[in-house]
RNA sequence: GGGCGCAUAGCUCAGCGGUAGAGCACUCGCCUUACAAGCGAGGGGUCACUGGUUCGAACCCAGUUGUGCCCA
């Protein structure tokens, strides 16, 4: 860690406005030349470990990876400068479908498929690609300011991590967890693969319904469907069994039209008597359900239609397309006579293809599974019983409908991209699974599966496969299970489950609390626009945080983010916020090349709080509140809050007040105040700038640097006083350093705080006058106080005159108004008219104030209820606030009796 | 159709049993030598509706309406 002392700004010569961009690339080459992502080695220190979650290799930076960056940067970084031993895993996912499909659009331009390289060299092309023009998203992430490990950057086609799904699948296939079965899959006539249930996105559409008669006379029985094309493939009729309107036709046949078929009416529980006639056609091998119906059945499932979509069956519409197909048939059957009613258009939610839109075809294939039953179970009994916690943990309950109910998982996918399955086929049915250290059967009666895996069936091995499973290296017992897994709520499903399965299986032998993957899944929701609705193309509200970062900012965009993450809830982001966290960095900015240019420094040590003045005594009390404030909260992922409560800290209290009140400290004559003054000055932005500094990294290190003369924030000490948490701490760890102790701020000095508050209020006051009267903010104004020297604020009057501008009364002084508060009168000479007007309204407005409080109390007070039951220190509260009311009527009304009449 | 959430200032959201808050927007006045990306002051809310519990409800309970999401 070193050289990085030369990239100092000079602290005397600050700019007067903050560009980040002069600032943000230099700060984070210098973090990553001086090592400081690679977690420090193995001196027995806690481990802190987050995975991120691989985006795809297709992909790049969009909205959502930021907020889900920012929030874990600032995990990451707060408990790097605890001390933890932290490590922020980097890497992508291979995105089977949407890298074969950018790929083989990249072909077609050359008039070329992936059928004419053949697979291998089709492969050797997406590698290719990957190193020309994947992972743009990498590089991105810098402009953020990730701390990521690039040194463990991973990809899920590496050959470790090629190694684990090997393994895994190997193991699976040995327990019997893994089969091979011709199901009803989703299938993407357009990709030309199965799909998992996650990949199938639904959304209401506009179809028909349309009723259908089979049979005719005594045995005519009426269907509807909104996919007329698959009676083709009908291989019977379904009633409920308690049915009586179809109870004499169970057993029958009808006669399916068009096809010349006869197919049996069978009674089957699932069928909805509700829905439409009460009998609904069966096409086992074209609909999950009907696919179901047929196995109870033991029906023939006739496939009609081939990858693409296209019509197989023999007859008048073989070769059409299943969209060509559907009017095709009605016409037929509406000729025929057949079609008893249509309605359109009817709504229903269609499936569609989460890589391009097409969609969904539900296909009778031979794919491979998942048997997800145990692994399903042990994933929900690991948060049911506590060793993972969901945060907020509303959310356990979406997550235990998925996993207590979740259908086997298909894996198999018909691409060439991809971890392709090791199964071989033999002579006489042989089938064999190899492991990953054994030679494939050879010979050419051999062959091996066609299809890869499912991309979902290697993230899901992330947070152990990153770390070198199946060896057991260092990594991997040093950084697993990970703390934390920060994720947006709408991949609980996709992601959350599937490595709660895979991992709880793959770490199986070791003690259960530390067979998870994660001890926390911290859940965000979505970035919104600025009325809360989605972002998306098609609307054109998105936005782009590469274009925010080079307008604002990084740090902008990291609080505006981080400002809006309440847990587990939406955020709504715009422009205008943007450029109001900018203007806090600019804020920031200026109040350290303030601090800086009256040579504010950071103290070995705090002088006694005895010899410190109020205002002193006062922010250094605060700054402890907002220290254990904000420390709690981010263990509470409660971002919004922290943001909040430090950006209230540093402009309402550091800034508009402690800078005010320093700068007549340092302008006055007492030296020894005024170093003082500069040690607080510093000491109070040393620690601000560490609290901020998970949140604003780039800003925080050019001052804390320029402050301080050290190497980086980045590696200070963090001022909480916040324990590491027991269960993130393996039983081998020793506590957290000893340097966390000096990082503690002063205690709480309630008196100072009173003091304080006191003087706020009674500049407030005065302020409030002189606006009301229209006197400029800068205008001097020659006043007395009367009356302070029996007040607290007696030794703050020079401060109190500073801040209002009151000059001291000359000769032929003739105070023309006064306002009163905390015990004080300031009688000002405004040198003029006074707008007596002005001022009753300004007076009265006060009166209907404390006179409406005085109604409140008193008809709370005299409500024997409440003094029967309240609380004494309610109670109190109350009589103390009707006290002050009526003492503050009686004064107003005396004002207002004096003021000339106009 | 099932499940879960949400309705608080113009907008986006905190607050979740004892005087209604923030940011942005808005109004007025200011270049008061850290900052006009700023400073000072101000306006603005029967906390969706109806009942109930309580001395006391934005907050707890029930229902109604509206709205969003997930699943089918």
């Amino acid at each position: 860690m070193t050289g990085h002392r030369s990239t100092a700004p000079d602290r005397s010569q600050l700019a007067p406005q903050y560009s980040p961009g002069d600032v943000e690339t230099r700060r984070y080459e210098g973090w990553v030349d001086a090592g400081m992502f690679t977690p420090h080695t193995d001196d027995g220190r806690p481990a802190y470990t987050i995975m991120i979650p691989p985006p795809n290799v297709t992909g790049s930076l969009h909205i959502g990876h930021a907020l889900d960056h920012t929030l874990i940067d600032a995990l990451v970084r707060r408990r790097r400068m605890q001390g933890y031993r932290t490590l922020w895993l980097p890497g992508m996912d291979h995105a089977g479908i949407a890298t074969q499909n950018v790929v083989e659009r990249e072909l077609a331009r050359e008039g070329l498929s992936r059928h004419d390289l053949g697979r291998e060299k089709f492969v050797e092309r997406v590698w290719q690609w990957k190193a020309s023009s994947g992972g743009s998203i990498l590089r991105q992430m810098r402009r953020l300011g990730d701390s990521v490990d690039w040194s463990r950057e991973r990809f899920t086609m590496d050959e470790g991590l090629s190694r684990a799904v090997h393994t895994m699948f190997k193991r699976l296939f040995d327990d019997g967890l893994i089969y091979r079965a011709e199901r009803i899959i989703n299938w993407c006539p357009r990709c030309l693969t199965a799909l998992s249930d996650i990949e199938v996105e639904h959304a209401d559409e506009e179809g028909e319904l349309v009723s259908i008669r089979y049979g005719d006379g005594a045995d005519a029985i009426v269907v509807a469907t909104t996919r007329a094309e698959t009676m083709l493939g009908d291989t019977a009729v379904a009633v409920h069994p308690d049915d009586p309107r179809y109870a004499a036709m169970i057993g029958h046949e009808v006669e399916l039209p068009l096809t010349g078929r006869r197919i049996p009416v069978v009674a089957d529980p699932h069928v909805d008597p509700e829905f439409g006639t009460g009998a609904v056609k069966v096409t086992p091998a074209h609909d999950p359900n009907d696919f179901e119906i047929g196995r109870r059945h033991d029906l023939p499932a006739i496939t009609v239609m081939d990858e693409r979509g296209v019509i197989t069956a023999p007859g008048p519409f073989q070769g059409l397309d299943r969209f060509e197909a559907r009017p095709a048939v009605l016409a037929a059957l509406r000729e025929q006579g057949r079609v008893v009613a249509e309605i359109r258009p009817y709504l229903h939610a269609v499936g569609h293809c989460s890589r391009c839109g097409t969609t969904v075809e539900p296909r009778l294939s031979l794919q491979w599974f998942v048997k997800v039953g145990p692994l399903a179970k042990a994933a929900g009994d690991a948060v049911r019983d506590g060793r993972v916690r969901l945060h907020p943990k509303e959310m356990a309950a979406r997550y235990f409908d998925w996993v207590d109910d979740m259908h086997d998982w298909c894996i198999s996918r018909q691409l060439w991209w991809g971890h392709r399955i090791p199964v071989f086929y033999g002579p006489n049915g042989a089938v064999i699974c190899t492991a990953p250290d054994e030679d494939p059967p050879s010979g050419p009666a051999w062959t091996q599966d066609n299809d890869v895996l499912d991309t979902w069936f290697s993230s899901g091995q992330w947070p152990f496969s990153t770390l070198g499973w199946p060896d057991d290296t260092p990594d991997l017992r040093a950084f697993y299970p990970t703390s934390v897994l920060v994720t947006g709520y709408d991949i609980l499903f996709f992601w959350v489950a599937r490595m709660m399965m895979l991992s709880l299986y793959a770490m199986a032998d070791r003690d259960p609390a530390d067979a998870v993957p994660f001890r926390t899944v911290a859940l965000h929701g979505l970035v919104r626009d600025a009325h809360g609705k989605k972002m998306s193309k098609s609307r054109g509200n998105t936005v782009d945080p590469l274009d925010w970062i080079d307008r604002f900012g990084a740090d902008a965009v990291r609080f505006t983010l981080a400002r809006g993450a309440n847990p587990g809830g939406d955020i709504a982001v715009s422009e205008e916020w943007a450029a109001g966290a900018r203007n806090f960095c600019n804020k920031l900015w200026n109040a350290a090349r303030f601090s800086l240019m009256n040579g504010a420094h950071v103290p070995a040590a705090l002088p006694d709080a005895a010899s410190l003045s109020v205002p002193d005594r006062w922010i250094l009390s605060r700054l402890a509140s907002v220290t254990a404030e904000a420390d709690a909260l981010f263990e509470e992922f409660e971002f919004g809050k922290i943001s909040e409560a430090l950006y209230h800290f540093a402009w309402d209290e550091y800034c508009d007040w402690y800078l005010e009140l320093a700068k007549v400290t340092l302008a006055g004559d007492d030296q020894a105040a005024a170093d003082q003054t500069r040690a607080v000055l510093g000491y109070v932005l040393d620690r601000l700038l560490r609290l901020l500094h998970p949140l604003m990294p780039f800003i925080t290190d050019e001052l804390w640097t320029a402050l301080t003369g050290e190497d980086s924030v980045m590696v200070a000490a963090w001022p909480g006083e916040q324990a590491p948490v027991a269960s993130e701490r393996p039983a081998t760890a020793r506590p957290a350093p000893a340097e966390q102790a000096s990082a503690r701020a002063a205690p709480a000095d309630p008196a100072a705080e009173a003091e304080i508050a006191g003087l706020v209020r009674l500049v407030t006051q005065v302020r409030r006058f002189r606006s009301d009267q229209g006197l400029h903010p800068g205008q001097r104004v020659a006043a007395v106080l009367t009356g302070i020297e029996h007040t607290p604020l007696a030794a703050h009057e020079g401060s109190i005159r500073s801040l209002l501008r009151l000059t001291p009364p000359a000769d032929g002084f003739a105070p023309t108004a006064s306002v009163q508060a905390e015990g004080v009168t300031v009688e000002l000479d405004t040198a003029g008219a006074v707008d007596i007007e002005a001022e009753r309204r300004r007076l009265e407005k006060d009166l209907a104030t404390a006179t409406d409080e005085v109604d409140r109390t008193q008809r709370k007070l005299g409500n024997s209820g409440f003094t029967a039951k309240a609380p004494t220190a309610v109670i109190e509260k109350t009589q103390q606030r009707l006290a002050i009311a009526q003492a503050e009527i009686e004064a107003l009304q005396a004002r207002l009796a004096a003021l000339p009449k106009s």
